[in-house]
RNA sequence: GGGCCGGUGGUCUAGCGGCAUGACGUCGCCCUUACGCGGCGAAGGUCGCAGGUUCGAAUCCUGCCCGGCCCA
């Protein structure tokens, strides 16, 4: 639509249609749909049947595109794992690499043991779960005890101080002394600290490496020693003691067993909690110490921030989701991955002085599969490599689709027609990762923002007000649908059920109602186009009257397209349509138009006004729903395609407009009045016609057959 | 805990300072020569709650309640 209503204001329009195919959630879905999992199978091997399950997602993609009748380039479609697309990823890694924004670093990180991967603060979805919250004795060595309560028991091997609230009368005494950690009998130090709620749990906290956040900013804090206790598969380290080996929540469990026979759990508590888990498995995420790169953020959030304030939003309240994510972002981004269908990330170490080497920029790089292309490290002149086997964090292939689609570094004079891009269509819930990645990395790469306006859809929710999504399984297949109602009536419903940005429920109901307008409208068209088109006309008053009130509609409408907010000229169309034309104009020059009662001029500047506000009609709505419009527009109007049209303009004076509700009050009042006295409409009846509608007299006498 | 968005007839939705918009559904009537996938009409609302500003508030302000999303 955005393309279309582009096209029909005059812009020369492209429309680059792209396939994102990398990443966890192509991996996650291969290892389902093939029944295989990424650990047993070759790399090779899982890369082809990636590869192959991409493809049919691909085809079917591709067919609701066509079908919906986006009107992009699908002779060019491209991929993001091309080889041209990933050695521009690579390209841009090595430029900002030579730049210094990219380093490695070991820090505590999100950790997806089931994906068996790091993963970025932007993949973590917070999720409400139950948990235990176990009540704890802790022998205090200078004598007493204190109770800590904890959902992570299985963390207390990684225990390294207990907190409590400054303020917190019950452990004033405690400041300060020293805590025996059960089962592995450690010292640990009894701090006051504000982080501290004395209203959950037992008020005092344990420290450990790492159960939250909290966690990893307290370490940080309070200079502790972190202990690993939790392994990259998921499992207890040798660090947990008896516990090593064991998955988490077997370790959980019996560690809560044994704290249980040794007396050491006062109660345990059921409560709901808020547990980060990932993204794409949907599992509880771990904080591990990993070494991975990172690509610097911190730097350049007030720049991104003046940036953001350069592009026009739609609609403009998004702006705050976007300066929301920035503000809470606290490390840099982690971009590295340990998965397989990935850009890969262009390294070699040389074997003997372990120093990275790049090579470069334009090709596409496997260390993984292949040899590098130079002979020597840069560094101590080694001639043996060992290759990156690690892949890139998808969103970096994303976030440079803008770069990509304007030819960077290939064309650079259709480079710098084309970037920065006019808009960027997305929805709400990736403005966090596609539109601050895509604003991050084109900054960096090009001083520039990567798109003037941001488009922003929200939710599809389906009939119970739930957001749709895969996990949920409440998604629609919009296949059977567009089959079932045609593309048109699927657009139109999508265009005017919800205002641009907010959510919108799916109800099949609604759909279909969509579909009805459209048959109202062929319907309209069948009556007009049973009258000739005259060359002109010198119109009547109630032909000036709907022409008023057309000129009221493009200018909404107009305003609507503007905003690239299409729920506006949907709606106004349609009611316009409906509730105006059809049922007070058309009714009211049916006779004039049929020559009955009126002589040829008369009858002439029906017909003129009957097309002239079909054929707008029909422009205002092409973009919306093209297939209905462009195969009436060539019955009638043309013999080429409405979509090389632009749209009508405003040019009927709008003063009459004014008479409407009157005309409307009194169209209802006669109807009301005839089947009050039992009368057929055709039926005459004696009624004055109000003064202001004198201009309309003749017409409304022959529509109502007035004495 | 903080932020954002929303709360309007049974359902959904517009309006965001001046008689509450439209759709779906419900009910009744109607072969009116474009359309029964239709036409006309009707019923149905203390516009989340409580205050305040104003000649006037669904609309502005304050507080609260509920729902959703995001963040800590």
């Amino acid at each position: 639509m955005i393309a279309r209503a582009a096209r029909m204001m005059g812009y020369s329009v492209y429309f680059p249609i792209g396939i994102d195919r990398n990443g966890l959630p192509v991996e996650i879905y291969t290892e389902k749909r093939m029944g295989v999992s990424i650990r047993e199978v070759p790399r090779e091997e899982f890369l082809k049947l990636c590869s192959e399950a991409l493809d049919e997602l691909e085809g079917e993609m591709l067919y609701i595109m066509k079908r919906l009748g986006l009107s992009g380039d699908f002779e060019h479609v491209y991929r993001t794992d091309s080889p041209e697309y990933r050695a521009l990823t690579q390209a841009t890694f090595i430029e900002l690499w030579k730049r210094g924004l990219i380093y490695e670093a070991n820090r505590p990180n999100n950790y997806c043991p089931v994906c068996g991967t790091t993963i970025a603060d932007a993949e973590v979805v917070y999720e409400e779960l139950p948990t235990d919250l176990v009540y704890m004795r802790f022998k205090v060595k200078e004598g007493g005890e204190m109770v800590v309560a904890s959902t992570r028991p299985e963390l207390l091997c990684a225990c390294q101080a207990v907190i409590v609230n400054p303020k917190d009368e019950r452990y004033l005494n405690f400041h300060g002394k020293t805590a025996l950690v059960p089962i592995y009998g450690r010292e640990v130090k009894i701090i006051p600290h504000p982080s501290a709620d004395p209203s959950f749990g037992s008020g005092a906290v344990m420290v450990c490496s790492y159960g939250d956040y909290e966690d990893v900013r307290l370490f940080r804090e309070l200079g502790l020693k972190e202990i690993v206790a939790i392994g990259t598969d998921g499992r207890m380290k040798e660090s947990a003691g008896k516990y090593a080996g064991m998955t988490v929540e077997e370790a959980r469990r019996r560690i809560v067993e044994d704290l249980k026979e040794m007396g050491l759990v006062v109660k345990i508590e059921r409560i709901v909690h808020r547990v980060p888990t990932c993204e794409r498995s949907k599992n509880p995420i771990e904080i591990i110490p990993m070494k991975e790169f990172y690509l610097k953020q911190l730097d350049f959030l007030d720049e991104l921030k003046r940036m953001a304030d350069e592009m026009e939003f739609h609609p403009k309240g998004h702006k705050a989701i976007l300066l929301n994510w920035m503000d809470s972002l606290t490390t840099d981004w982690p971009i590295s991955r340990r998965r397989y269908y990935g850009t890969e990330i262009p390294i070699w170490y040389c074997k003997r002085c372990g120093a990275p080497n790049l090579p470069e920029p334009g090709n596409y790089y496997r260390p993984w599969l292949e040899g590098p292309p130079f002979e020597r490290c840069w560094r101590c002149g080694g001639t043996e490599f060992v290759g990156e086997t690690r892949t890139f964090d998808t969103w970096m292939d994303s976030s440079i689709s803008s770069l990509f689609i304007s030819k960077y570094k290939k064309d650079e004079e259709f480079f710098s027609k084309c970037y920065p891009a006019t808009i960027r269509p997305q929805g709400k819930d990736i403005v966090r990762t596609w539109l601050y990645y895509s604003m991050l990395r084109c900054y960096q790469l090009t001083g520039e923002k990567p798109f003037r306006h941001v488009w922003i859809t929200g939710y599809g929710l389906d009939e119970r007000g739930r957001k749709m999504s895969k996990s949920k399984g409440n998604v629609l297949d919009p296949k059977p649908i567009i089959e079932r109602y045609g593309a048109d009536a699927f657009r139109l419903w999508s265009a005017s059920e919800a205002t641009l940005g907010s959510d919108f429920r799916v109800s099949e109901r609604r759909i279909d109602s969509a579909r009805k307008f459209l048959t109202k409208l062929w319907n309209i068209s069948r009556f007009v186009s049973s009258f000739p088109i005259p060359e002109g006309a010198e119109p009547l008053e109630s032909d000036r009257w709907i022409l008023a009130e057309l000129s009221n509609l493009i200018n909404e409408s107009l305003d609507g397209y503007r905003d690239f907010n299409f729920f506006i000229p949907a709606n106004r169309v349609r009611e316009f349509t409906w509730n105006l034309f059809a049922s007070h104009y058309i009714e009211l020059v049916k006779a004039r138009a049929y020559g009955s009662g009126f002589d040829g001029r008369e009858q002439e500047a029906a017909w003129y006004t009957l097309h002239e506000v079909l054929r707008s009609i029909l422009l205002l709505l092409a973009p919306i729903t093209p297939f209905i419009t462009d195969a009436i527009w060539r019955e009638l109007y043309s013999t080429s395609s409405i979509h090389l049209e632009r749209f009508p303009k405003p040019v009927w004076s709008t003063k009459l407009s004014e008479l409407t509700p009157k005309l409307v009050e009194f169209n209802s009042m006669v109807w009301e009045e005839k089947k009050r006295r039992g009368l057929s409409l055709k039926d005459r009846i004696e009624l004055e016609v109000p003064e202001e509608l004198k201009p309309f007299e003749r017409d409304l006498v022959a529509m109502h057959n007035l004495a």
